[in-house]
DNA sequence: CGCGGCATTGACGCTACTCAAACTAGGTGG
DNA sequence: CCACCTAGTTTGAGTAGCGTCAATGCCGCG
């Protein structure tokens, strides 16, 4: 479902017209042009190792990344997408000694920005504005988790479809990435989307066809469109 | 699958012989007996209800409950069952000012020992060891959530089960809550794990009855023993 | 005794999985 | 420019796992 690529990591310091980094992390991300570092990782690069301490954070300032956990045998689940303007390693800035509990790799070539998380805590201690930004993203870590918990655990494959594609669709037009017909970068392949859901990529396949047949959304070359918002809505309430 | 109950809330402040009360949270726990308050709930009384911010922090001494959180039509999902020494609502201690996002409710009588957020705050803040408790606490959900989420996106029914089944014994063992034979209290109902583990309960009964019949598992009267970890573990693996 | 909550069981149907193959588009080397 | 290769999508046929509906049994409690 995935090979085991050469880590093809290519660290680089380009500058990054960064007008992609919004949202929460988008304070943070603002004020620290001197002591970080902007990196760039190629497709399925690591960034954080389960198990491993890392005492970087990185925000995304461009592309897409995944969580995941692996099992075994082989198969993995990915918690969730991680898009520009989030925080790839939330727990590392909580726990600057414990080991990361799940793994992080590009999807896409990615560009990260890169601080030393204690000096991250740090700030936070001072300014009520950073911390506020830096609570909320871990606020909001817990409620997608918690969230895709439920659609997994109690939806069906449209639901969970359903709500995937609404839920992208939000993330992205929150950090002005949405274009002005509706259409969004959509990196995952359907077996990236099959292990976020815990359906297989076949299942994936069918359903999304269906979606399509009925015109609730529009896929192709890696860029979708949400054609009927309130019915997607409706399925993934179903 | 579980209907409103009038909320049975009754507010006493028996001492409490708090021997129950271990793990990550038994720290806090015992530096408060001045400021604290030790309060009863009865089977389904509400603590925590979504949406609601609430300044208060619970640790449960005695009894079990659960987070969840429900959708419109009615549908529940168990995010986790709380045991003695589990903090209630981290999400409170974590944001203060926050509404909560998921509800929880006692499963069994309940005795929880509550406190001033704010005041356990300050406190982490001022001592190293509480804030390391604290922040182990946090770190124990994040990560429980995570796995959870593994397990119902890629296990069947029998590993979803084996691997509950395992995760509650140890957990209870930690807190020496676990007999000398194995035996441990299992408040659930089928009806609660089935929501807990995204499977209806009549599935949960057959796959549980199987369990039994391979000589898995034993339980009977709100009691459950693992008889044969080595293969519980197998089929958790499956 | 009768009721309510919970566990158990059976029959049946549908959702989603498995296995396997064909097809497509982009990418590479000759 | 074409042949080829690879990653990804699409499709089909058959099946297993789990859900649905509905009935029965069990036990503690008023």
């Amino acid at each position: 479902m995935q090979k085991a690529a050469p880590n093809p990591l290519r660290t680089t310091n380009r500058i990054i017209t960064a007008d992609a980094a919004r949202g929460p992390a988008f304070l943070l991300g603002d004020n620290f042009e001197s002591s970080s570092d902007v990196t760039a990782y190629g497709p399925n690069a690591v960034i954080v190792r389960a198990g491993e301490t890392n005492r970087l954070a990185h925000i995304i300032q461009a592309g897409w990344a995944y969580r995941y956990e692996r099992l075994d045998d082989g198969r993995r689940q990915i918690l969730n997408f991680l898009i520009p303007g989030d925080i790839i390693d939330i727990e590392a800035l909580m726990f600057p000694d414990a080991p990361a509990s799940f793994s992080v790799r590009a999807l896409t070539e990615l560009d990260v920005r890169s601080f030393q998380a204690s000096e991250l805590r740090d700030m936070a201690e001072r300014s009520d504005v950073q911390r506020r930004a830096f609570e909320e993203a871990v606020r909001m870590h817990l409620r997608a988790l918690g969230e895709r918990l439920v659609d997994i655990g109690q939806r069906g494959a449209p639901g969970r479809l359903a709500r995937l594609f609404a839920d992208l669709h939000d993330r992205l037009a929150e950090r002005a990435l949405v274009a002005g017909d509706g259409a969004f970068d959509l990196p995952a392949n359907q077996d990236h989307i099959a292990d976020a859901l815990g359906i297989t990529p076949v299942h994936v396949n069918r359903t999304l066809r269906s979606f399509r047949a009925s015109r609730l959304i529009e896929i192709e070359r890696r860029r979708a469109r949400i054609l009927d918002r309130a019915a997607l809505d409706r399925v993934a309430a179903g």
